[in-house]
DNA sequence: ACAAACTAGTTTGCACTACAAACTATATAT
DNA sequence: ATATATAGTTTGTAGTGCAAACTAGTTTGT
């Protein structure tokens, strides 16, 4: 018979992309631990270019994931940012996939 | 004052892009448990398209990530690929990042 | 009052990437 | 001979991440 059959249930094939990129990873953890942050903390907290962050929350925004409310504090415009329940849901289940398949692995 | 300070040491922005990718994460990990490995085995093992097995492996042996051993059993050719020491080392280190940063995280 | 510098973002352009389809080369079956 | 299968590699294309450039407004300096 030879080789032993072996099966490795790697998972990563099915992790979401769209929380995946380091980037968004870092943006949604962010939103994941404080409930909800503007756009310059998202930016004084990571080392982000502001396009960057910009277009990244807008690919969230997108998808359904953040909740994006626009105001004006004294006279500067400022921009809220909040996970909604699929955006919750949707890293929760990002992480059990990862966290099992890490620990999938030997050592 | 207001808002307390908060410094949440997210690292996701320093994990190896070359590794991150799910396809080459799922073939990294292969190598990684059965330490050697051959092109067929790699297809049948994950539902990837063989043109799509070839050009990351190619990207990782450029990285010096794997090495690869081509060769002929009967009168088929054979690529077998296995980690580099390197490869081993930045995977070990991804590794790391990853589940520190996932396990910073509450819940 | 006017300009320069700063704040808070968005849009654009480019270089790179992942992916599958198409291809090369050889072997086997009919 | 022709068709089908194996073992890969190369090519073409659509999508992505990133910073630079831009928009819109505010504060500061003189």
């Amino acid at each position: 018979m030879g080789v032993k059959a072996i099966n490795i249930p790697l998972e990563f094939a099915v992790l979401d992309r769209l929380i995946h990129d380091p980037t968004r990873l870092t943006l949604i953890s962010l939103l994941f631990v404080v409930e909800s942050a503007d756009f310059v903390f998202l930016k004084t907290q990571t080392n982000l270019t502001a396009g960057n962050i910009s277009s990244h929350m807008t690919k969230l925004e997108n998808a359904g994931y953040v909740m994006v409310k626009k105001r004006f504090v004294g006279k500067r415009p400022q921009t809220m940012f909040r996970l909604t329940a699929k955006g919750r849901r949707a890293f929760d289940k990002y992480r059990n996939i990862l966290s099992d398949a890490l620990s999938g692995l030997p050592e």
